[in-house]
DNA sequence: TTCCCGGGCC
DNA sequence: GGCCCCGGAA
């Protein structure tokens, strides 16, 4: 374990960290906007997915949606619709129902104190704290898998497991309190190029866990259904029993999850997006 | 802990 | 075929 930082490495790390930034810092749609709810969409998207495939995303969503009263009035299936192609379905049913809370709860206002933004649907603490910095400029340590592979490489360099509880200390230590939201981003950008074309610092994250395969899996099951209702409106039980070729326990289970996740309704043996 | 999801890249 | 991704919720 890492104890003891000096100034000098503090600065020396700093150092770095903006020296990248500065030459090879990534130009972000979302980063040119201080509109919490922008910042928010992005945020959520960006949960697990790259950069890459959220970048049109983003702009197509905030084109269609672009205040939390327009996604809070919206029809589920066509949030779903333009979610497909990001995974994650159930990030855009509590990014509605988030929008939802912000009128009902906040009076259209997202709150600035991390508790309550951890209140809200889809909200945990990697985001409270990322929206707090990226949208209200407050310093409060995070991390993501980006600002782990810096902090592990830098800080724990011979070290084969570290722990998240090791690192946060760090990221503390070394915050810039006066920028938070350029030195997020300086991180984040940082962190990324340290995974392209050499091994990734994660995997020496205590935390690090490999995906399981996606074909053949129950998510891939869940997927497949939730497109074929999206497609199809009102189909029926039958139409889904032989199109997705499913054992009829396994089916039934996946549709009673859906919906107790609020994704469908079921009418007679027909079902809707919600 | 486990599950959710998808596509592009090595 | 394995890898990765600016995590959240049950």
């Amino acid at each position: 374990m890492q104890t003891d930082v000096t100034t000098g490495e503090v600065n020396l790390f700093r150092n770095t960290v903006l020296d990248h930034y500065r030459s090879h810092g990534r130009h972000l749609p979302w980063r040119e906007t201080r509109d919490p709810y922008a910042i928010l969409v992005s945020e959520i998207m960006l949960q697990q997915t790259q950069v890459d495939r959220v970048r049109e995303k983003y702009l197509e969503f905030l084109a269609i949606f672009p205040t939390w009263q327009d996604l809070a009035e919206a029809e589920l299936s066509r949030v779903l619709s333009l979610w497909q192609g990001l995974g994650y379905n159930r990030r855009a049913v509590a990014l509605q129902q988030c929008a939802r809370a912000v009128r009902e709860r906040f009076g259209g206002t997202l709150p600035h104190e991390v508790a309550e933004l951890e209140s809200l649907p889809g909200i945990g603490p990697y985001t409270a704290r990322a929206v707090a910095a990226f949208a209200f400029d407050i310093a409060t340590p995070f991390i993501e898998t980006n600002i782990r592979s810096v902090f592990i490489r830098h800080f724990f360099p011979h070290c084969e497991s570290v722990r998240d509880a090791d690192i946060l200390p760090l990221v503390e230590l070394t915050l810039d309190r006066g920028n938070p939201r350029q030195w997020y981003y300086a991180l984040m950008d940082y962190g990324a190029s340290l995974k392209r074309g050499q091994t990734n610092p994660g995997r020496k994250s205590a935390h690090h866990v490999r995906q399981s395969p996606f074909r053949g899996s129950n998510r891939e099951q869940r997927s497949l259904i939730l497109r074929t209702i999206l497609a199809e409106p009102g189909v029926p039980l039958e139409r889904l029993e032989e199109k997705l070729a499913l054992e009829g326990a396994l089916l039934a289970r996946n549709l009673e999850q859906l919906e107790r996740e609020g994704f469908i309704r079921q009418e007679s043996d027909r079902f809707w997006i919600r």
